[in-house]
RNA sequence: GCGUCCCUAGCUCAAUUGGCAGAGCAACGGACUCUUAAUCCGUAGGUUCCGGGUUCGAUUCCCGGGGGGCGUACCA
């Protein structure tokens, strides 16, 4: 592909080699400075080394202006016929946008006043052989032929990290919010567990699987759709506090919020209950919109949110109530029907407590934009779920939702063995999908017996968009599934 | 899965009713010692996503395929 142009950059690499002697692989370099530190520390008569991509080149005859920038941030290069050596002359004239190099010189500011570093020498650390497109930014801020092939850049992450310094902004700030969410579990005694991605059964959610062929076992295995019924098999082993972060799989729809693979963590604590869930998750995202670089008041999508603990909390069939002006859940199945096709509200369900669903995501979970906790969801709904005591057919369960968005997922665990396997049971007789397997050796965990137990899943991905105010989940995906490009 | 829009040079985009496929940036050659979207002169660069069809003639119209964007459905 494109032999044409990379032969002229391949021949430029041959007259280094052979015309200059130079090695433009070579495997070592000086030490060099950071460049924001170069910047921090301003003008100086003293030598400073630093290496980066060359990214701009303004030539003037015997002298050249360049950029160069590393991690850290971008420095002028000013390199003059009347400074560099001979050799280093000739390289500078073989070098191209994208090439790595190394350069040493002192720090001065230009009649422009453009911090810069006058280049004594300059050495290559690495030849780029591919031309990539060329963003210029105007003295406006305005960026010029800024690529928008998304397809390209989604192919080419590699590409997309050089030409849109937001892009690399935003996965610089996912890592400081998923490092960030760990510390604060394990300083709150959490212990970070990996539990199996290959399982021989799925549970813990309502999703389609990856299937997958165990070779040496000759069986079919899943990819996980949930951690959930493993974790809690931890807790029955005492682990009371413990958490897995990584990515779960759902054969399913990918949209603006939804990815097949996503990151999940789901987190368990023994002798808490949901409330105590509603609190850690507070504390997470606060802690987390500083890592990002933000206060409690964000910005999503051009609307400002308000993360300042206590949020709002609605009561699922009190918000389905108020929204609709309804009793809903007294109606007959044939009515909710007929009122879902009048609302224009498409869906395949047919069933009450879905179709019941279908509508509080119509009139309440997709209008809620500050930050609230919807409590008390269907016993129907959660399986996983302690009923609560003091009220008939509702879960201790708990939904974040923000700016319209679903940002997690909680309950008090259902540790009643002979219930839990019972409503498990009756599921899997329903389902389609689980073919009435049960997990037994979930229910036998539970049947050892597990303390009262708060647990939580929150969408990692969700959580980066938000804070990164990102309006699609695969942007916040360093390499979203593609499918194969065959020409 | 369904609907809809899109695919032209490395990148961003043009091309009248269907009539020789162009420009800017990047590249190449040249000029230029403080420029910063450097500037000036010149050069080269194309399987118009792929395959068929209609036509004297297709980037353009039709059919099929591929890939993507957006919307939508499934996703306790």
């Amino acid at each position: 592909m494109n032999d044409e142009k990379n032969s002229v950059r391949e021949e430029k690499l041959l007259r280094l080699e052979e015309e200059l002697g130079i090695d433009p692989y070579p495997a070592s370099c000086l030490e060099s400075k950071p460049i924001s530190k170069i910047r921090d520390a301003g003008e100086t008569e003293d030598s400073v080394i630093a290496s980066g991509r060359l990214t701009g080149k303004r030539e003037h005859g015997k002298t050249v202006f360049a950029d160069l920038r590393d991690g850290t941030g971008s420095i002028q290069l000013y390199l003059s016929k009347k400074i560099l050596s001979d050799r280093d002359w000739s390289v500078l004239g073989l070098l191209d946008l994208g090439d790595i190099i190394q350069v040493k010189g002192s720090v001065f500011t230009t009649r422009m006043g453009e911090l810069t570093i006058r280049c004594e020498e300059i050495e290559l650390l690495c030849k780029s052989l591919r031309q990539l497109p060329v963003v210029k930014v105007d003295s406006l801020g305005v960026a010029h032929d800024e690529v928008t092939d998304r397809d390209y850049l989604y192919r080419h992450r590699c590409v997309d990290l050089q030409v849109n310094p937001d892009s690399l902004d935003r996965f610089v700030k996912r890592s400081r919010i998923i490092s960030t969410l760990r510390s604060y579990l394990d300083s709150s005694g959490f212990l970070e567990v990996e539990t199996p991605v290959l399982q021989p059964l799925y549970g813990g959610a309502a999703a389609e699987p990856f299937e997958t062929r165990y070779g040496s076992m000759n069986q079919q295995f899943y990819l996980r759709i949930a951690t959930e019924l493993y974790l809690k098999r931890l807790i029955a082993g005492g682990i009371d506090k413990v958490y897995e972060l990584g990515k779960d799989f759902r054969n399913e729809g990918v949209d603006r919020t939804h990815s097949p693979e996503f990151t999940q963590l789901e987190l368990y604590e023994a002798y808490a209950d949901y409330n105590v869930m509603m609190d850690r998750f507070e504390e997470m995202i606060c802690a987390a919109a500083g890592a990002a670089g933000q206060s409690n008041s964000i910005i999503y999508q051009g609307t400002e949110f308000d993360l300042t603990p206590p949020f709002r909390r609605i009561v699922f069939m009190d918000s389905l109530r108020d929204a609709s002006g309804e009793d809903l859940f007294s109606w007959e199945p044939e009515d909710l029907r007929k009122l879902m096709d009048e609302k224009g509200i498409i869906t395949q369900a047919n069933d009450r407590i879905t179709m019941l669903d279908k509508l509080f995501d119509h009139y309440v979970a997709h209008r809620i934009q500050q930050p609230t906790f919807v409590i008390d969801y269907p016993e129907e709904l959660s399986p996983l779920a302690k009923h609560k005591k003091e009220s008939s057919g509702v879960t201790e369960r708990f939904e974040v939702f923000l700016g319209g968005l679903e940002l997690a997922n909680a309950f008090s665990e259902q540790n009643h063995p002979l219930l839990q396997r019972r409503i498990l049971k009756e599921q899997a007789d329903a389902s389609m999908h689980r073919k009435g397997d049960l997990d037994d050796d979930f229910l036998y965990a539970l049947e050892t017996g597990i303390p009262p137990t708060g647990g939580m899943g929150i969408g990692v991905d969700r959580l980066v968009m938000i804070l990164t105010d990102t309006g699609k989940i695969r942007d916040t995906i360093l390499f979203p599934h593609l499918r194969r490009n065959e020409k």
